[in-house]
DNA sequence: TCTTATTGAGTCATTATGACACAATAATAG
DNA sequence: CTATTATTGTGTCATAATGACTCAATAAGA
Protein backbone atom coordinates (compact mmCIF):
# COMPACT_ATOMS: atom_id res chain seq x y z
CA UNK A 1 0.00 0.00 0.00
CA UNK A 2 2.92 2.34 0.52
CA UNK A 3 3.41 2.08 -3.08
CA UNK A 4 0.34 3.43 -3.79
CA UNK A 5 0.42 6.94 -1.48
CA UNK A 6 3.90 7.70 -3.12
CA UNK A 7 2.90 7.29 -6.60
CA UNK A 8 -0.34 9.58 -5.70
CA UNK A 9 1.88 12.06 -3.85
CA UNK A 10 3.77 12.08 -7.07
CA UNK A 11 0.86 12.10 -9.67
CA UNK A 12 -1.83 13.07 -7.31
CA UNK A 13 -2.21 16.64 -9.03
CA UNK A 14 -2.69 15.19 -12.36
CA UNK A 15 -6.09 13.57 -11.72
CA UNK A 16 -7.19 15.44 -8.21
CA UNK A 17 -7.95 19.05 -8.14
CA UNK A 18 -5.44 21.39 -6.48
CA UNK A 19 -5.62 23.40 -3.07
CA UNK A 20 -9.13 21.84 -2.50
CA UNK A 21 -9.73 18.96 0.45
CA UNK A 22 -12.98 17.16 2.03
CA UNK A 23 -13.03 16.92 5.94
CA UNK A 24 -15.56 14.40 6.75
CA UNK A 25 -17.42 14.53 10.05
CA UNK A 26 -18.71 11.00 10.88
CA UNK A 27 -21.04 10.85 13.74
CA UNK A 28 -22.91 7.60 15.14
CA UNK A 29 -24.53 7.01 18.38
CA UNK A 30 -23.79 4.08 20.91
CA UNK A 31 -24.72 3.48 24.28
CA UNK A 32 -26.33 6.68 24.44
CA UNK A 33 -23.33 8.77 23.28
CA UNK A 34 -23.13 10.56 20.10
CA UNK A 35 -19.30 10.03 18.68
CA UNK A 36 -17.29 11.08 15.91
CA UNK A 37 -14.71 8.34 13.83
CA UNK A 38 -11.15 9.90 13.80
CA UNK A 39 -8.16 8.25 12.55
CA UNK A 40 -4.93 7.79 14.79
CA UNK A 41 -2.12 9.95 11.90
CA UNK A 42 1.04 8.77 11.38
CA UNK A 43 2.45 12.13 12.72
CA UNK A 44 2.56 12.06 17.04
CA UNK A 45 -0.36 9.58 16.93
CA UNK A 46 -2.61 12.84 16.55
CA UNK A 47 -6.01 12.31 16.08
CA UNK A 48 -7.72 13.40 12.56
CA UNK A 49 -10.37 13.67 10.31
CA UNK A 50 -10.86 11.03 7.47
CA UNK A 51 -10.14 13.24 4.65
CA UNK A 52 -9.10 13.19 0.94
CA UNK A 53 -9.13 15.14 -2.75
CA UNK A 54 -11.30 15.59 -5.24
CA UNK A 55 -10.98 14.33 -8.63
CA UNK A 56 -10.62 16.42 -11.41
CA UNK A 57 -14.24 15.25 -13.08
CA UNK A 58 -15.88 14.53 -9.76
CA UNK A 59 -18.72 16.42 -7.70
CA UNK A 60 -17.38 17.66 -4.46
CA UNK A 61 -20.34 15.69 -3.06
CA UNK A 62 -19.00 12.88 -4.53
CA UNK A 63 -15.79 13.24 -3.43
CA UNK A 64 -16.93 13.32 0.31
CA UNK A 65 -19.07 10.03 -0.70
CA UNK A 66 -16.24 8.51 -1.71
CA UNK A 67 -14.29 9.16 1.09
CA UNK A 68 -17.02 7.96 3.72
CA UNK A 69 -17.40 4.64 1.72
CA UNK A 70 -13.45 3.90 2.14
CA UNK A 71 -13.57 4.92 5.85
CA UNK A 72 -17.12 3.58 6.85
CA UNK A 73 -17.74 0.85 4.21
CA UNK A 74 -20.81 2.91 3.99
CA UNK A 75 -22.81 3.70 0.66
CA UNK A 76 -25.92 5.97 0.07
CA UNK A 77 -25.84 7.76 3.50
CA UNK A 78 -26.98 10.77 5.17
CA UNK A 79 -24.01 13.30 3.74
CA UNK A 80 -24.32 16.98 4.08
CA UNK A 81 -21.81 19.97 3.21
CA UNK A 82 -21.72 22.09 6.06
CA UNK A 83 -18.84 24.72 5.81
CA UNK A 84 -15.95 25.63 4.10
CA UNK A 85 -12.53 26.25 5.76
CA UNK A 86 -10.12 28.83 3.70
CA UNK A 87 -7.30 30.11 6.94
CA UNK A 88 -4.33 30.80 5.38
CA UNK A 89 -2.57 28.26 7.32
CA UNK A 90 -4.38 25.33 5.95
CA UNK A 91 -1.26 24.17 4.24
CA UNK A 92 2.10 21.78 5.04
CA UNK A 93 0.17 18.81 5.90
CA UNK A 94 2.58 16.86 9.05
CA UNK A 95 1.19 14.02 8.10
CA UNK A 96 2.08 13.83 4.68
CA UNK A 97 5.85 15.86 5.45
CA UNK A 98 6.49 12.84 7.54
CA UNK A 99 5.26 10.72 4.95
CA UNK A 100 7.61 12.10 2.62
CA UNK A 101 10.63 12.28 4.86
CA UNK A 102 10.39 8.54 5.69
CA UNK A 103 10.55 8.27 1.59
CA UNK A 104 13.58 10.45 1.56
CA UNK A 105 15.39 13.10 4.08
CA UNK A 106 15.44 15.48 1.43
CA UNK A 107 11.75 15.38 0.17
CA UNK A 108 10.41 17.74 -2.30
CA UNK A 109 9.25 20.83 -0.26
CA UNK A 110 6.86 21.90 -2.96
CA UNK A 111 5.28 18.63 -3.55
CA UNK A 112 1.90 19.71 -4.65
CA UNK A 113 0.27 17.88 -1.23
CA UNK A 114 1.92 20.43 0.75
CA UNK A 115 0.48 23.32 -0.56
CA UNK A 116 -2.58 25.60 1.06
CA UNK A 117 -5.89 23.68 0.87
CA UNK A 118 -9.73 25.15 1.54
CA UNK A 119 -10.81 22.41 3.14
CA UNK A 120 -14.57 21.62 2.69
CA UNK A 121 -16.79 19.77 5.39
CA UNK A 122 -19.21 17.66 5.31
CA UNK A 123 -21.09 15.57 8.05
CA UNK A 124 -22.27 12.27 8.11
CA UNK A 125 -24.91 10.56 10.27
CA UNK A 126 -24.35 7.04 10.02
CA UNK A 127 -25.91 3.72 12.08
CA UNK A 128 -23.01 2.88 13.79
CA UNK A 129 -23.46 -0.82 14.43
CA UNK A 130 -23.47 -0.71 10.40
CA UNK A 131 -19.82 0.84 10.60
CA UNK A 132 -16.87 -1.28 9.93
CA UNK A 133 -13.99 1.30 10.90
CA UNK A 134 -11.29 1.40 8.12
CA UNK A 135 -8.48 3.34 8.04
CA UNK A 136 -5.49 3.57 5.31
CA UNK A 137 -2.31 2.09 6.46
CA UNK A 138 0.01 4.63 5.10
CA UNK A 139 -0.87 7.95 6.90
CA UNK A 140 -3.03 6.46 9.97
CA UNK A 141 -2.58 3.56 12.30
CA UNK A 142 -6.50 3.14 13.59
CA UNK A 143 -9.77 3.96 13.59
CA UNK A 144 -12.14 4.72 16.24
CA UNK A 145 -14.89 6.14 17.43
CA UNK A 146 -14.68 9.07 20.36
CA UNK A 147 -17.31 10.42 22.30
CA UNK A 148 -17.88 14.07 21.48
CA UNK A 149 -17.47 15.49 24.94
CA UNK A 150 -14.13 13.17 24.81
CA UNK A 151 -12.38 14.70 22.30
CA UNK A 152 -8.67 14.40 22.22
CA UNK A 153 -6.47 17.29 20.36
CA UNK A 154 -6.78 17.11 16.85
CA UNK A 155 -4.24 17.85 13.59
CA UNK A 156 -4.51 21.13 12.11
CA UNK A 157 -7.95 22.81 12.75
CA UNK A 158 -9.82 19.51 12.71
CA UNK A 159 -11.19 20.46 16.46
CA UNK A 160 -12.85 23.84 14.77
CA UNK A 161 -14.26 21.71 12.08
CA UNK A 162 -16.12 19.52 14.27
CA UNK A 163 -17.64 22.28 16.71
CA UNK A 164 -18.65 23.93 13.57
CA UNK A 165 -20.38 20.74 12.15
CA UNK A 166 -21.96 20.45 15.54
CA UNK A 167 -23.20 24.10 15.51
CA UNK A 168 -24.73 23.96 12.35
CA UNK A 169 -26.18 20.08 13.30
CA UNK A 170 -27.99 22.31 15.96
CA UNK A 171 -29.17 25.59 13.99
CA UNK A 172 -31.13 22.93 11.37
CA UNK A 173 -31.76 20.47 14.18
CA UNK A 174 -35.83 20.74 12.93
CA UNK A 175 -35.07 20.04 9.15
CA UNK A 176 -32.89 17.46 9.13
CA UNK A 177 -33.46 13.79 9.32
CA UNK A 178 -31.22 13.10 13.07
CA UNK A 179 -32.50 9.89 14.28
CA UNK A 180 -33.75 8.38 11.11
CA UNK A 181 -29.62 8.11 10.37
CA UNK A 182 -28.31 7.62 13.22
CA UNK A 183 -30.60 5.10 15.00
CA UNK A 184 -31.33 1.35 13.95
CA UNK A 185 -34.72 0.55 12.29
CA UNK A 186 -36.31 0.28 15.79
CA UNK A 187 -35.27 2.26 18.73
CA UNK A 188 -36.15 3.30 21.80
CA UNK A 189 -37.58 7.23 22.74
CA UNK A 190 -34.52 7.46 25.38
CA UNK A 191 -31.69 7.06 22.75
CA UNK A 192 -33.89 9.30 20.57
CA UNK A 193 -33.66 11.85 23.39
CA UNK A 194 -30.36 11.28 24.08
CA UNK A 195 -29.17 12.34 20.58
CA UNK A 196 -31.36 15.64 20.69
CA UNK A 197 -29.84 16.39 24.16
CA UNK A 198 -26.32 15.73 23.17
CA UNK A 199 -26.66 18.17 19.84
CA UNK A 200 -28.40 20.81 21.60
CA UNK A 201 -26.19 20.44 24.86
CA UNK A 202 -28.46 20.63 27.37
CA UNK A 203 -31.11 18.60 29.12
CA UNK A 204 -34.62 17.87 28.20
CA UNK A 205 -38.03 16.53 30.45
CA UNK A 206 -38.52 13.37 29.32
CA UNK A 207 -42.04 13.46 29.47
CA UNK A 208 -42.11 16.57 27.47
CA UNK A 209 -39.86 14.93 24.68
CA UNK A 210 -42.01 11.83 24.23
CA UNK A 211 -45.12 14.28 23.69
CA UNK A 212 -43.82 16.37 21.56
CA UNK A 213 -41.83 13.71 19.40
CA UNK A 214 -45.07 11.61 19.05
CA UNK A 215 -47.14 14.68 18.11
CA UNK A 216 -45.10 15.24 14.61
CA UNK A 217 -47.07 11.59 13.76
CA UNK A 218 -43.84 10.43 12.30
CA UNK A 219 -43.12 7.21 14.79
CA UNK A 220 -44.77 3.91 14.54
CA UNK A 221 -45.22 2.25 17.70
CA UNK A 222 -43.96 -1.69 18.05
CA UNK A 223 -44.35 -3.70 20.77
CA UNK A 224 -42.31 -3.50 23.55
CA UNK A 225 -39.43 -5.76 23.81
CA UNK A 226 -36.72 -7.31 26.63
CA UNK A 227 -34.74 -4.57 27.47
CA UNK A 228 -32.51 -6.25 29.84
CA UNK A 229 -32.86 -3.30 32.54
CA UNK A 230 -34.29 -4.11 35.63
CA UNK A 231 -37.16 -1.87 35.18
CA UNK A 232 -40.10 -1.43 32.47
CA UNK A 233 -39.38 -2.19 29.35
CA UNK A 234 -39.71 0.49 26.88
CA UNK A 235 -41.66 0.35 23.72
CA UNK A 236 -39.83 0.74 20.65
CA UNK A 237 -40.66 2.91 17.78
CA UNK A 238 -39.42 3.17 13.76
CA UNK A 239 -39.69 6.43 11.72
CA UNK A 240 -42.53 6.06 9.09
CA UNK A 241 -40.20 7.42 6.09
CA UNK A 242 -43.12 8.81 4.58
CA UNK A 243 -44.42 11.07 7.14
CA UNK A 244 -41.15 11.87 8.44
CA UNK A 245 -39.11 13.51 5.24
CA UNK A 246 -42.76 15.19 4.36
CA UNK A 247 -42.74 17.02 7.68
CA UNK A 248 -38.83 17.73 7.59
CA UNK A 249 -40.24 20.28 4.28
CA UNK A 250 -41.10 22.61 6.26
CA UNK A 251 -39.64 21.95 9.73
CA UNK A 252 -40.87 20.24 12.64
CA UNK A 253 -41.44 22.06 15.95
CA UNK A 254 -39.36 24.84 17.18
CA UNK A 255 -37.24 23.63 20.31
CA UNK A 256 -37.01 21.39 23.31
CA UNK B 1 -8.04 49.20 -17.12
CA UNK B 2 -8.35 46.62 -19.45
CA UNK B 3 -4.76 46.10 -19.28
CA UNK B 4 -5.15 44.75 -15.66
CA UNK B 5 -7.24 41.99 -16.45
CA UNK B 6 -5.40 40.72 -19.42
CA UNK B 7 -2.14 41.11 -16.54
CA UNK B 8 -4.42 39.41 -14.17
CA UNK B 9 -5.03 36.36 -16.52
CA UNK B 10 -1.13 35.94 -17.30
CA UNK B 11 0.05 36.26 -14.16
CA UNK B 12 -3.42 35.40 -11.46
CA UNK B 13 -2.01 32.25 -11.10
CA UNK B 14 1.02 33.74 -9.29
CA UNK B 15 -0.91 35.26 -6.58
CA UNK B 16 -3.94 33.80 -6.83
CA UNK B 17 -5.66 30.40 -5.18
CA UNK B 18 -6.32 28.01 -8.05
CA UNK B 19 -9.44 26.16 -8.68
CA UNK B 20 -11.09 28.48 -5.86
CA UNK B 21 -13.62 31.48 -6.24
CA UNK B 22 -15.64 33.71 -4.25
CA UNK B 23 -19.64 34.36 -5.35
CA UNK B 24 -20.90 37.26 -3.23
CA UNK B 25 -24.98 37.26 -2.99
CA UNK B 26 -25.48 40.90 -1.75
CA UNK B 27 -28.51 41.68 -0.23
CA UNK B 28 -30.80 44.79 0.13
CA UNK B 29 -34.09 46.27 0.73
CA UNK B 30 -35.56 48.85 -1.13
CA UNK B 31 -39.34 49.95 -1.50
CA UNK B 32 -40.58 46.94 0.19
CA UNK B 33 -38.60 44.65 -1.88
CA UNK B 34 -35.81 42.06 -1.11
CA UNK B 35 -33.09 42.67 -3.92
CA UNK B 36 -29.95 41.30 -5.13
CA UNK B 37 -27.06 43.23 -6.88
CA UNK B 38 -26.04 41.86 -9.84
CA UNK B 39 -23.42 42.59 -12.69
CA UNK B 40 -24.16 43.07 -16.18
CA UNK B 41 -21.38 40.87 -17.96
CA UNK B 42 -20.03 40.87 -21.32
CA UNK B 43 -20.90 37.88 -22.68
CA UNK B 44 -24.46 38.03 -24.00
CA UNK B 45 -24.99 40.96 -21.79
CA UNK B 46 -26.12 38.31 -19.15
CA UNK B 47 -26.29 38.82 -15.78
CA UNK B 48 -24.11 37.52 -13.06
CA UNK B 49 -23.17 37.39 -9.25
CA UNK B 50 -20.30 39.42 -8.44
CA UNK B 51 -17.20 37.12 -7.69
CA UNK B 52 -13.56 36.94 -7.77
CA UNK B 53 -10.44 34.78 -6.23
CA UNK B 54 -8.70 34.59 -3.27
CA UNK B 55 -5.30 35.63 -2.85
CA UNK B 56 -2.55 33.13 -1.96
CA UNK B 57 -2.19 34.22 1.57
CA UNK B 58 -5.32 35.37 1.95
CA UNK B 59 -8.49 33.44 4.12
CA UNK B 60 -11.74 33.13 1.98
CA UNK B 61 -13.35 35.41 4.38
CA UNK B 62 -11.28 38.29 3.36
CA UNK B 63 -11.47 37.31 -0.22
CA UNK B 64 -15.21 37.52 0.01
CA UNK B 65 -14.93 40.73 2.37
CA UNK B 66 -12.46 42.77 -0.08
CA UNK B 67 -14.48 41.77 -3.24
CA UNK B 68 -17.85 42.69 -1.72
CA UNK B 69 -15.99 45.97 -1.02
CA UNK B 70 -14.98 46.45 -4.45
CA UNK B 71 -19.31 46.35 -5.94
CA UNK B 72 -20.43 48.43 -3.17
CA UNK B 73 -17.55 50.28 -1.58
CA UNK B 74 -19.15 49.20 1.87
CA UNK B 75 -16.15 47.45 4.60
CA UNK B 76 -17.47 45.98 7.43
CA UNK B 77 -20.36 44.45 6.53
CA UNK B 78 -22.39 41.32 7.98
CA UNK B 79 -20.83 38.59 5.53
CA UNK B 80 -22.01 34.76 6.19
CA UNK B 81 -20.49 32.44 4.34
CA UNK B 82 -23.16 29.83 3.19
CA UNK B 83 -22.11 27.11 0.90
CA UNK B 84 -19.78 25.43 -1.74
CA UNK B 85 -20.90 24.89 -5.10
CA UNK B 86 -18.21 22.03 -6.38
CA UNK B 87 -19.83 21.01 -9.82
CA UNK B 88 -17.63 19.74 -12.09
CA UNK B 89 -19.26 21.76 -14.77
CA UNK B 90 -18.34 25.07 -13.21
CA UNK B 91 -15.54 26.01 -15.56
CA UNK B 92 -14.96 27.22 -18.92
CA UNK B 93 -15.92 30.39 -17.62
CA UNK B 94 -17.61 32.18 -20.75
CA UNK B 95 -16.82 36.17 -19.59
CA UNK B 96 -13.21 35.16 -19.84
CA UNK B 97 -13.13 33.31 -23.06
CA UNK B 98 -14.93 36.22 -24.59
CA UNK B 99 -12.87 38.80 -22.39
CA UNK B 100 -9.65 36.37 -24.32
CA UNK B 101 -11.28 35.98 -27.62
CA UNK B 102 -10.89 39.98 -27.68
CA UNK B 103 -7.34 40.04 -27.20
CA UNK B 104 -6.78 37.38 -29.53
CA UNK B 105 -8.80 34.91 -31.74
CA UNK B 106 -6.49 31.95 -30.80
CA UNK B 107 -6.65 32.64 -27.00
CA UNK B 108 -4.62 30.26 -24.08
CA UNK B 109 -7.54 27.52 -24.08
CA UNK B 110 -5.21 26.20 -20.97
CA UNK B 111 -5.40 29.80 -19.39
CA UNK B 112 -5.55 28.97 -15.52
CA UNK B 113 -9.09 31.15 -15.21
CA UNK B 114 -10.73 28.76 -17.39
CA UNK B 115 -9.95 25.56 -15.44
CA UNK B 116 -13.00 24.23 -12.99
CA UNK B 117 -13.31 26.04 -10.06
CA UNK B 118 -15.17 25.28 -6.67
CA UNK B 119 -16.78 28.52 -5.50
CA UNK B 120 -17.32 29.08 -2.04
CA UNK B 121 -20.51 31.44 -1.56
CA UNK B 122 -21.25 34.46 1.18
CA UNK B 123 -24.30 36.53 1.40
CA UNK B 124 -23.74 40.11 2.50
CA UNK B 125 -26.75 42.21 4.51
CA UNK B 126 -26.23 45.31 3.27
CA UNK B 127 -27.83 48.87 3.90
CA UNK B 128 -29.41 49.50 0.64
CA UNK B 129 -28.97 53.42 0.66
CA UNK B 130 -25.25 53.15 1.50
CA UNK B 131 -24.60 51.57 -1.26
CA UNK B 132 -23.26 53.05 -4.71
CA UNK B 133 -22.62 50.22 -6.68
CA UNK B 134 -19.66 49.66 -8.87
CA UNK B 135 -18.66 47.46 -11.68
CA UNK B 136 -15.50 47.00 -13.33
CA UNK B 137 -15.36 47.89 -16.66
CA UNK B 138 -13.47 44.62 -18.02
CA UNK B 139 -15.95 41.69 -17.45
CA UNK B 140 -19.40 43.94 -16.91
CA UNK B 141 -20.85 47.01 -18.43
CA UNK B 142 -23.87 47.50 -15.94
CA UNK B 143 -24.21 46.77 -11.74
CA UNK B 144 -27.86 47.05 -10.41
CA UNK B 145 -30.42 46.08 -8.34
CA UNK B 146 -32.71 43.27 -8.81
CA UNK B 147 -36.03 41.96 -7.01
CA UNK B 148 -35.47 38.48 -5.74
CA UNK B 149 -38.89 37.64 -7.20
CA UNK B 150 -38.32 39.01 -10.85
CA UNK B 151 -34.48 37.77 -11.62
CA UNK B 152 -33.39 37.19 -15.11
CA UNK B 153 -31.70 33.94 -16.10
CA UNK B 154 -27.97 34.16 -14.97
CA UNK B 155 -25.36 33.17 -15.87
CA UNK B 156 -23.58 29.63 -14.86
CA UNK B 157 -25.23 28.34 -11.57
CA UNK B 158 -26.07 31.70 -10.01
CA UNK B 159 -29.64 31.19 -10.29
CA UNK B 160 -29.07 27.82 -8.11
CA UNK B 161 -26.52 30.05 -5.76
CA UNK B 162 -29.00 32.39 -4.72
CA UNK B 163 -31.86 30.30 -4.34
CA UNK B 164 -29.75 28.67 -1.83
CA UNK B 165 -28.24 31.88 0.16
CA UNK B 166 -32.05 31.91 0.36
CA UNK B 167 -32.52 29.07 1.93
CA UNK B 168 -30.28 29.23 4.04
CA UNK B 169 -30.92 32.68 5.29
CA UNK B 170 -34.62 30.91 5.89
CA UNK B 171 -32.92 28.38 7.71
CA UNK B 172 -31.54 30.50 9.79
CA UNK B 173 -33.06 33.36 10.03
CA UNK B 174 -33.40 33.25 14.28
CA UNK B 175 -30.12 33.25 14.48
CA UNK B 176 -28.96 36.33 12.04
CA UNK B 177 -29.59 39.89 12.68
CA UNK B 178 -32.04 39.98 9.44
CA UNK B 179 -32.68 43.44 9.83
CA UNK B 180 -29.61 45.09 11.50
CA UNK B 181 -27.69 44.97 8.19
CA UNK B 182 -30.81 45.53 5.68
CA UNK B 183 -32.22 48.59 7.87
CA UNK B 184 -31.56 51.75 7.96
CA UNK B 185 -30.76 53.09 11.49
CA UNK B 186 -34.75 53.55 12.40
CA UNK B 187 -37.12 52.00 10.40
CA UNK B 188 -41.12 51.12 10.61
CA UNK B 189 -42.36 47.56 11.84
CA UNK B 190 -43.66 47.11 8.21
CA UNK B 191 -40.41 47.25 5.92
CA UNK B 192 -39.15 44.56 8.48
CA UNK B 193 -42.19 42.55 8.54
CA UNK B 194 -41.36 43.03 4.94
CA UNK B 195 -37.90 41.21 5.00
CA UNK B 196 -39.29 38.39 7.20
CA UNK B 197 -41.87 37.76 4.32
CA UNK B 198 -39.93 37.77 1.69
CA UNK B 199 -37.24 35.58 3.36
CA UNK B 200 -39.74 33.45 4.40
CA UNK B 201 -42.09 33.12 1.25
CA UNK B 202 -45.46 33.43 3.01
CA UNK B 203 -47.50 36.22 4.51
CA UNK B 204 -47.19 37.17 8.05
CA UNK B 205 -50.58 38.87 9.94
CA UNK B 206 -49.61 42.00 11.15
CA UNK B 207 -50.61 42.53 14.42
CA UNK B 208 -49.01 39.11 15.11
CA UNK B 209 -45.55 40.14 13.93
CA UNK B 210 -46.16 43.18 16.07
CA UNK B 211 -46.79 41.15 18.79
CA UNK B 212 -43.95 38.75 18.57
CA UNK B 213 -41.33 41.13 17.57
CA UNK B 214 -41.61 43.32 20.12
CA UNK B 215 -41.64 40.84 22.80
CA UNK B 216 -38.62 39.69 22.09
CA UNK B 217 -37.15 43.05 23.50
CA UNK B 218 -34.48 43.85 20.80
CA UNK B 219 -36.15 47.06 19.72
CA UNK B 220 -36.23 50.57 20.73
CA UNK B 221 -39.28 52.79 19.79
CA UNK B 222 -38.56 56.38 18.46
CA UNK B 223 -41.03 58.90 18.14
CA UNK B 224 -43.56 58.85 15.28
CA UNK B 225 -42.32 60.67 11.96
CA UNK B 226 -43.76 61.93 8.86
CA UNK B 227 -44.56 59.53 6.67
CA UNK B 228 -45.71 60.67 3.60
CA UNK B 229 -49.02 58.37 3.44
CA UNK B 230 -52.52 59.12 3.50
CA UNK B 231 -52.99 57.54 6.80
CA UNK B 232 -51.46 56.89 9.99
CA UNK B 233 -47.93 57.25 10.46
CA UNK B 234 -46.38 54.55 11.82
CA UNK B 235 -43.70 54.54 14.44
CA UNK B 236 -39.84 54.16 13.47
CA UNK B 237 -37.74 51.52 15.64
CA UNK B 238 -34.28 50.90 15.95
CA UNK B 239 -32.51 47.90 16.87
CA UNK B 240 -30.93 48.11 21.21
CA UNK B 241 -27.78 46.33 19.59
CA UNK B 242 -26.67 44.69 22.94
CA UNK B 243 -29.84 43.00 23.39
CA UNK B 244 -30.19 41.94 19.41
CA UNK B 245 -26.73 40.64 19.75
CA UNK B 246 -27.16 38.78 22.84
CA UNK B 247 -30.90 37.37 21.95
CA UNK B 248 -29.33 36.18 19.06
CA UNK B 249 -27.08 33.78 20.26
CA UNK B 250 -29.63 31.55 21.67
CA UNK B 251 -32.21 32.54 18.69
CA UNK B 252 -35.24 34.21 18.31
CA UNK B 253 -38.10 32.62 18.63
CA UNK B 254 -39.56 29.69 15.90
CA UNK B 255 -41.32 31.24 13.04
CA UNK B 256 -44.42 33.67 12.50
C1' DT C 1 -64.71 68.66 6.87
C1' DC C 2 -64.96 64.09 5.02
C1' DT C 3 -62.82 60.06 3.15
C1' DT C 4 -59.39 56.56 2.99
C1' DA C 5 -55.62 53.73 3.99
C1' DT C 6 -53.03 52.15 7.50
C1' DT C 7 -51.57 51.93 12.22
C1' DG C 8 -51.43 50.63 17.46
C1' DA C 9 -53.67 48.12 20.56
C1' DG C 10 -56.75 44.79 22.26
C1' DT C 11 -59.73 40.29 22.52
C1' DC C 12 -60.31 35.44 22.69
C1' DA C 13 -60.35 30.63 21.69
C1' DT C 14 -56.93 27.20 20.87
C1' DT C 15 -52.59 25.06 21.27
C1' DA C 16 -47.92 24.50 23.12
C1' DT C 17 -44.84 24.46 26.91
C1' DG C 18 -42.53 23.42 31.31
C1' DA C 19 -42.69 21.31 35.54
C1' DC C 20 -44.38 17.94 37.87
C1' DA C 21 -47.00 13.50 39.83
C1' DC C 22 -48.03 8.67 39.88
C1' DA C 23 -49.14 4.07 38.81
C1' DA C 24 -47.17 0.17 35.98
C1' DT C 25 -43.62 -3.14 35.35
C1' DA C 26 -39.10 -5.89 34.14
C1' DA C 27 -35.32 -7.65 36.28
C1' DT C 28 -32.98 -8.64 40.49
C1' DA C 29 -32.26 -9.37 45.57
C1' DG C 30 -33.66 -11.70 49.31
C1' DC D 1 -42.24 -16.17 45.64
C1' DT D 2 -42.17 -11.48 47.27
C1' DA D 3 -39.98 -7.04 47.85
C1' DT D 4 -37.02 -3.72 45.87
C1' DT D 5 -35.45 -0.66 42.38
C1' DA D 6 -34.98 1.80 38.30
C1' DT D 7 -37.29 3.40 34.56
C1' DT D 8 -41.36 3.84 31.73
C1' DG D 9 -46.17 5.43 29.96
C1' DT D 10 -49.43 8.57 30.95
C1' DG D 11 -51.79 12.38 33.15
C1' DT D 12 -52.39 17.08 35.28
C1' DC D 13 -52.18 21.96 35.47
C1' DA D 14 -50.74 26.61 35.42
C1' DT D 15 -48.66 29.58 32.19
C1' DA D 16 -47.17 31.21 27.71
C1' DA D 17 -47.54 31.48 22.76
C1' DT D 18 -50.21 31.50 18.63
C1' DG D 19 -53.60 32.61 14.99
C1' DA D 20 -57.47 35.00 13.65
C1' DC D 21 -59.83 38.69 14.52
C1' DT D 22 -61.83 43.67 15.94
C1' DC D 23 -61.77 48.57 16.47
C1' DA D 24 -60.62 53.21 17.48
C1' DA D 25 -56.96 56.58 16.11
C1' DT D 26 -54.95 59.41 12.66
C1' DA D 27 -52.14 61.55 8.51
C1' DA D 28 -52.86 63.15 4.11
C1' DG D 29 -55.63 64.21 0.30
C1' DA D 30 -60.37 65.08 -1.74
Amino acid sequence: MKQSLEHFLKHGHEFTLQGISIDNVIFGFHEGQLKVLLLQSIYKNMWMLPGGFVNKTEHIDEAASRILKERTGLSAIYLQQFYTFGQPERANNQILVKFLQGLNKNYDKDNWALQRFVSVGYYALVEFAKVNPQHPGEISTASSWHDLDKLPELLMDHNQIISKALEELRLKINNQPIGYNLLPKEFTMKSLQSIYETILGRKLDRANFNRKMLSYGILDRKEKQYSGGAHKAPYLYSFNKKKYFKALQSGLGRDF
